[in-house]
DNA sequence: TCTGGGGTCCTTGCGCTT
DNA sequence: TCTGAAGCGCAAGGACCC
């Protein structure tokens, strides 16, 4: 029996580079790219205008800039795109309760469990309405896949990119996918599609004629079996609403390499305390705690330690962090330090001291250790300071977030009066022009393009950077405001 | 100017227990 | 008492995804 093309796959186009010419109407029609700023930053998403020059995801900037070097060139502003994404969610949610999110731009929908498709065209009606309302309600466009199943249903959203809709007929699955590249298929990157390829496999096709046994041989037990399957078309994964987290993590790359080993130990408790920041922000505890370090050389090594229970102490996770920062050579440089917490549940041991005690004796005084953090954090202190709104301070004051991670220089030392910084992409208020959004800097000035989502594209206006009419503000939002 | 951040899943190797 | 196999938890790394 063959199933109906009732599960829904929605993929926004372009998405953050899409949220971004909405909401800024002078940016309509032109290249954005969105994306990490500084020396180290990467393409998150290039609109389809940038992507004609061939810039894309992942791309370093710098190759982007030389590329597109007239484009606008954004920082990605989270809560926005969050907002939106609700907005998006809900309206598959109003479809069927099986709605899986797979980011904030992605999701899977059962139709059928929502009793609101049974068949090619009632699934096809549905798509094409809720591609409709998406547009309507957000001003974006979404690509919609409809087929039998959740491996289907992606490529077919894939295929119909952008702004289309692609409904795989029930039959048709193996004819579609054999002329395709072994890429297409979800799980196959570049690595194991260069094993693929050089065993003379580059299609869907010639993955199914090799058979099951060759693949397992080839690329492992799991991966082979699955690989063969998706071939045929075969995938009977259902849509899951609900997806424990696993894990929690936090991790930042540095401008330039860390070699100081006092700053590096300084980093990784700051980072400690964001990931339990977050992981309390969850509403979990957890039991292995994981440091990761990027050396100079891109080489990645990770090193964890699993407690006897699961915690969500800030000083268990700073001093198990700390610990395994002592097994690990950074002479070279660091150019990326994350601290994670994985084993997740939804209790906490109390237990705990005695394990961190146990394992290293000397860190028994100092019960608030409040002088690590507050030296590490310098005059920046955008996170951490009360616990509580971290995540609101973040929101509201971009710039000055970015500042403080830059200015982190040796703990103690005078801090300088210091200058404001303003991101490209930002917003911010004026208090006699209104919202606008950060165009450029440098050299003492800031150029701020006044408009919002819905307006004209605006008047351009250049400031000194430290005008106190000038401040920096929370995203407008690009559609009413949501529950 | 090479290469982000936050995840998931799989594989391999090792030590311990039965 | 010794040995090997099996099973398990843990650690580390790699691939992949958005």
């Amino acid at each position: 029996m063959r199933a109906a093309p009732t599960i829904l796959h929605l993929d926004m186009d372009a998405f953050y580079a899409s949220v971004e010419q909405a909401s800024k109407p002078s940016l309509r029609g032109k290249a954005v790219i969105v994306g990490g700023l500084g020396p180290r930053g990467v393409v998150a998403t290039a609109s389809y205008e940038a992507r004609r020059f061939g810039v894309h995801s992942a791309m370093p900037m710098g190759q982007a800039r030389r590329l597109c070097p007239n484009g606008a060139y954004l920082i990605p502003r989270f809560s926005l795109y969050r907002q939106v994404s609700d907005v998006v969610m809900a309206m598959l949610r109003e479809l069927s309760p099986l709605v899986e999110p797979l980011s904030l731009d992605e999701a899977f929908v059962d139709l059928e469990a929502g009793g609101v498709a049974f068949d090619s065209r009632s699934a096809r009606e549905t798509g094409e309405r809720l591609r409709a309302d998406i547009r309507a309600v957000t001003g974006l466009s979404g690509s919609v896949g409809l087929a039998g199943s959740k491996m289907l249903a992606k490529v077919a959203s894939e295929e119909a990119k952008p702004a289309g809709l692609l409904l795989i007929e029930p039959g048709t699955e193996r004819e579609l996918l054999a002329p395709m590249s072994v890429r297409t298929l979800p799980g196959v990157g570049p690595a194991t599609g260069e094993h693929l390829r050089r065993a003379g496999i580059t299609t869907v096709g010639e993955l199914a004629e090799a058979g099951e046994d060759e693949l397992v041989r080839m690329v492992g037990r799991s991966a082979g079996a699955g690989l063969y399957r998706m071939a045929l078309g075969l995938d009977d994964r259902p849509v899951v609403a609900e997806r424990d987290a696993k894990s929690v993590s936090v991790e930042d790359t540095f401008d330039v390499d860390l070699h100081d080993r006092v700053r590096i130990r300084g980093e990784v408790q700051r980072l400690a305390d964001r990931c339990v920041q977050r992981l309390r922000g969850s509403g979990h505890s957890g039991r292995t705690i994981v440091l990761k370090v990027r050396r100079y050389d891109f080489s990645t090594l990770t090193r964890s330690e699993t407690l006897r229970g699961p915690t969500d102490d800030p000083a268990v996770v700073r001093e198990a962090a700390a610990r395994l920062l002592e097994g690990v050579d950074t002479t070279g440089g660091v150019r990326l330090l994350g601290v994670g917490v994985s084993g997740l549940a939804d209790y906490t041991q109390e237990d705990l001291f005695a394990q961190s005690l146990a394992a290293e004796p000397d860190v028994a005084e100092g019960s608030d250790g409040a002088e690590g953090s507050d030296g590490a954090e310098g005059a920046g202190g955008a996170d951490g300071a009360g616990g509580v709104g971290g995540q609101a301070a973040a929101v509201a004051a971009p710039a000055e977030t970015e500042g403080a991670q830059e200015a982190a220089g040796p703990p103690g030392a005078p801090e300088p009066a210091p200058e404001r910084r303003w991101t490209a992409g930002s917003d911010v208020r004026h208090s006699v022009y209104g919202p606008g959004w950060v165009q450029g800097s440098g050299v003492g000035r800031v150029t701020v393009r006044f408009e919002q989502p819905g307006s004209e594209p605006g008047r351009v206006r250049t400031f000194r950077v430290d005008d106190p009419e000038l401040e920096p503000s929370d995203p407008l939002p690009l559609v009413g405001d949501t529950p």
